[in-house]
DNA sequence: GAGACGATTCGG
DNA sequence: CGAATCGTCTCT
């Protein structure tokens, strides 16, 4: 059948590209980690991203005006713990090429960590299903899922079964189409820049995210989508509270996971509390 | 194959 | 605050 033909297909490019990222990380190891071998292309932006994410890093990469799949973050940047990475994608422009190749673009401003095993909120928290196995991937890999017939998309990190769901972005680039898209859906409907990706379902339905084309997607290797840098996020300016509609999930529902940029408008749900006490 | 459910969204 | 709406999982 169809679609039994599309998983596999799809599984094969997953190994060959999972193959190529191996070679490629095992260069790395056999080389001084100052001056690590990278791929072409990507000179300026691994060296930097190597780094701490929430320091100074940007300046030079903002002279960067070619933009391409092959400028995507790569496999070091989404290869560390899942709290750090929803950090670190704060700021940073999430990129997806729509099959029209145009550039729908965002800022990340929300994000919220699911752990894996034993944080009762995530998805994975009962181990690898064929729903969730995007989850258990390499860190960089996509994992979008359906939700009350939406979609919600992640970003594995570090750590078994541990992704950071993206929340909400700031539009940047082809808002008119962006708005084209969520139209699809609320024909008639008009919207305000800072509406558009204001939740995690609309900035897929936004970038046209959807589990059939993006989920597994390699964000370091995919022409679809992947990631860039944009203006430096101040530490103190990330406010750092619960995550959101997790109610099920007991002792976790507490538990600080959810990160955003501070007085951006495109935030889905403010947290006055978890602000005041800053 | 029926039934339940959900990391959401929208409209009243 | 309730309904929509549908893929996926869990039984029967």
């Amino acid at each position: 059948m169809m679609s039994t033909t599309k998983r596999s297909a799809r599984k094969c490019s997953t190994s060959i590209a999972s193959k190529i990222r191996k070679k490629l990380d095992s260069s790395d190891v056999h080389s001084d980690s100052k001056t690590k071998k990278i791929p072409k292309g990507n000179e300026k932006q691994s060296i930097k991203l190597s780094n701490d994410p929430n320091t100074s890093q940007v300046k030079q990469i903002k002279e960067t005006t070619i933009y391409s799949a092959t400028k995507a973050f790569d496999y070091t940047f989404y290869n560390r713990p899942c709290e750090e990475l929803a950090r670190a994608l704060l700021g940073k422009k999430l990129v997806r090429l729509s099959d029209k190749g145009e550039r729908l673009c965002g800022t990340i401003v929300e994000t919220e960590a699911y752990l894996g095993h034993p944080d009762k909120g995530a998805h994975s928290y009962k181990g690898k299903t064929n729903k969730n196995e995007a989850m258990f991937l390499e860190p960089g890999t996509a994992y979008v899922y359906h939700i009350h017939s939406y979609c919600c998309m992640n970003i594995s990190s570090k750590g078994d079964g541990a992704a950071v769901l993206l929340r909400a972005l700031e539009p940047v680039e082809n808002i008119p189409s962006m708005i084209k898209l969520r139209q699809k859906r609320t024909p008639g409907k008009t919207f305000k820049s800072h509406e558009l990706c204001n939740g995690p379902s609309k900035l897929c339905l936004s970038l046209d995210v959807t589990k059939d084309q993006i989920n597994k997607e390699d964000m370091t290797k995919s022409t679809k989508i992947w990631m860039e840098n944009g203006d430096e996020i101040k530490p103190d300016r990330i406010v750092h509270c619960k995550r959101i509609n997790i109610s099920y999930a007991e002792e976790w529902v507490d538990k600080p996971l959810r990160y955003y940029i501070q007085g951006n408008k495109c935030v889905s749900k403010l947290d006055k509390e978890a602000e005041k006490a800053m």
